[in-house]
DNA sequence: GACAAGCAGATTGTCGACAATCTAACAAGA
DNA sequence: TCTTGTTAGATTGTCGACAATCTGCTTGTC
């Protein structure tokens, strides 16, 4: 008999869909860091009332990657260099205890899913489609976590996902560059189905760093002129 | 002229005030692990329309102690004893992490309130007032992320919080003993402002074990017995 | 009696309108 | 000129009603 394995149906209410379609625009830049965001104008936009608008924005100002004022309104939060130091140690922690934990759980599975991924960030890499790399590489390294079989850690970490993948996108938006060609994550795989766990551990750390980096220079860049209005 | 430093006013929306209303009857047990909250019913008990009792629910949904099911309903989560075993490994490491980023950052202003917040515990011992007892105690070790400096730290603590609250309220209300009348925290306290910041994480790992082995121990027990309906 | 179809009743999701509040421009007075 | 009070416009917060969906019961059929 059946031994289909169905996903979840999708979601049927529009507060999802609109969820789902802020933080698109939100991490690919659609809308900018401090932007204001107009609820009657968006709605009319979406063919939406205003009620489910209000209780998805609710939904990322809690997700981290909105904020409100009262009275005031919900703006795009702004990203300073702190906020993405703070993001890159934590990670380096974090990173260390889903690797520690996702270590023995590795499986066929586990490998198979890894090369799948990896596949993904490589044809995005071929495509030069920029959101869509930073996208696929977030969840190639998001693999450990959601293998680490720790429901804290897994949502911590899609919490912080969302800003990673906002800075990202911002930096890469930023500097108009051609994507690297070469492969940067071929190493990190390769570790993850080797034997030598701190290795593994020392070089995600080490390859995250490089990342910020970059991230945290491009930030620091960003402070010195005053941000410009709406 | 003026030196005042005013703290940001109140919170004047309706929905502010449900959202630390309702989070209020979470944590102390008022309103049990998978119950269903019936938006008409608890927006007439308050007086309000349902638009901000859902805003407020949404966003206690995010803060992960609430979860919803499209057109089914909004319910209190329910703890497992995995749960608990996740946010304990995961809290393990965190504290690890504040304690730290905190340790250079200690001064006067620190030590005051490490002792006020401990001074706060203990009168709420004298008292036998077990919800706030965990509310301070919560507080008290809450202190080291706050002075870490790490803003993704410190929101990441504050959302496992409002878990852990509900853990030890639910644990303290079931078993309905005596609070233990000796002070748990004296040597938390002494080693914080001590030199050693080894031995200080040494002890904040040990010392939430014993905790969170009790809780583990109640939790486990929850589970051998269906859960009854509501 | 077992089972499926269909029908209330209740509850959640969504809408459009009104009330409360903020912002910015302008006027009045020291 | 600077400050303070006022006012108009825009925007957010809240409300009550309607639509969509689910649940459990009843009914009819075999």
């Amino acid at each position: 008999m059946g031994k289909a394995d169905f996903s979840p149906i999708a979601d049927t209410t529009r507060r999802a869909e609109i969820v789902a379609l802020l933080r698109r625009a939100i991490l690919t830049g659609q809308l900018e860091p401090g932007q204001k965001l107009n609820e009657l104008r968006i709605s009319e936009q979406m063919r939406v009332s205003r009620a489910p608008l209000r209780e998805a924005m609710r939904e990322l100002v809690q997700e981290g990657i909105l904020t409100s004022i009262p009275y005031a309104g919900t703006f795009v939060i702004e990203v300073t260099a702190k906020d993405i130091d703070d993001a890159y140690s934590f990670n380096k922690v974090t990173d260390e205890l889903a690797i520690e934990r996702a270590w023995p759980l590795r499986d066929q599975r586990f490998f198979d899913e890894l090369d799948r991924r990896h596949e993904a960030v490589k044809q995005a890499t071929r495509a030069l489609d920029t959101t869509r790399q930073i996208e696929t590489a977030l969840q190639l390294h998001g693999l450990i976590y959601e293998w680490a079989d720790n429901s804290v850690l897994l949502e911590t970490w899609q919490r912080l996902t969302s800003r990673l993948q906002m800075y990202f996108a911002l930096h890469q938006q930023a500097r108009n560059e051609a994507v690297p060609a070469e492969d940067v994550h071929e190493t990190y795989v390769r570790l993850l189905k080797g034997k030598d766990m701190r290795a593994a551990q020392r070089h995600a750390r080490e390859h995250i760093d490089l990342d910020f980096e970059e991230l945290l220079a491009y930030a620091r860049g960003l402070e010195q002129r005053p941000s410009k209005g709406i």
